[in-house]
DNA sequence: TAGCTCATGTAAGGAGTTACATGATTGG
DNA sequence: CCAATCATGTAACTCCTTACATGAGCTA
């Protein structure tokens, strides 16, 4: 099988960006397969989804492989919960995969645009509720966005602690607020 | 385990959307698995991959279904190729996903955003040259679509005649170009 | 006749989702 | 005391990728 990747290919791959999620934020604070799960919900949620029956066994796996390590607290009288911490070892991980390029385009996987392809006529009907339905969709995005950004980033401080973050909210509001735009315009011209 | 949801909460979820994809490029003509597989590498690459090994399998099932049916064709001496086309049940289901909600956003899984969302600071080294990868990246791509956009949709009939298409190369483009203008930003900020 | 493309499969394994399962703690 | 939340796991299954495998047709 051909590997890729003509320009314009795009590659999903396999290549368990999971751990290294997990990584990165063990190494914001040491924390619980617990503490993981819900980051997903809230924290990182936007960007990436993740469920505890996925985050536990890589847990158990990346403190066999030596990158991270956990320390049993107790809660009350005897509930025991593992707090994971990075080892050196896994801080080198997390750095490397950070700085080692990222030159592959990821494909959408968007409903919408996929069934959109196999609209042939400007003229058919399903047309315009599709479109209807993607901008109350998107703008409902938008402002959950545009409120999470005040929350996440109410100060400049806020903003310099997490810059990344910030840069990424950014771009994904904007990305939303252009994929509003765009529909509002094919509503328009459907008329 | 909790489902979803909360607003702005994002899945991928098991759909199985090939076998729609599938059923949709079958619409448009009768074609084999090898088809199929080259499709995948030019006409709808842009917006799905898939491969020969994931396309034969679900062809099988597919007409097991009773979605679709095929027809042997001999090239040459003995060569025998599968030419599948769509049974009206699977013109039916194929309608029926198009006309169904798209009520769920995906999130994107664009590994230099993750990587991003790691970055403490607006001073680290590494964000420069990220940017300036992800830059020559997004400029390519941007290319490789318009180009893509003269060749598919040279005409005003051809656009007709494939709209749907026609609207997420559109949007696609639009999408990158504005990818590509706020990186632009965002190095002109890191200077 | 050698190499590329056409053509169709299977196998092995990783990633991700959904469902099953259990128990402790806390707050009303 | 009851419900929600905290806390950790396993099992089954689907999707997808990578690799293995085979053979015919075409063209220089």
């Amino acid at each position: 099988m051909k590997q890729t990747n003509e320009p314009g290919g795009v590659i999903i791959g396999q290549r368990n960006r999971l751990q290294y999620i997990i990584l990165g934020l063990l190494s914001q604070r040491a924390q619980t397969g617990y503490d993981l799960t819900r980051a997903f919900d809230h924290e990182i949620g936007e960007f990436w989804q993740a469920s505890h029956s996925q985050i536990y066994p890589l847990l158990q796996r990346l403190e066999t492989g030596g990158d991270i390590t956990h320390e049993d607290l107790i809660t009350g009288e005897k509930l025991a919960k593992k707090q994971y911490e990075l080892t050196p070892q896994g801080r080198t991980k997390l750095n490397a995969w950070i700085s080692e390029p990222s030159p592959e385009l990821t494909a959408t996987k968007d409903d919408f645009i996929l069934k959109l392809y196999f609209i042939k006529s400007a003229d058919d009907p399903r047309l315009a509720p599709m479109i209807a339905e993607q901008l109350q969709l998107h703008r409902d995005q938008v402002e959950h966005l545009q409120a999470r950004r005040q929350t996440v980033f109410p100060t400049d401080d806020a903003i310099q602690a997490a810059y990344g973050h910030y840069l990424i909210l950014e771009h994904a509001i904007e990305r939303e607020t252009h994929y509003v735009a765009w529909l509002e315009r094919q509503a328009a011209t459907n008329h």
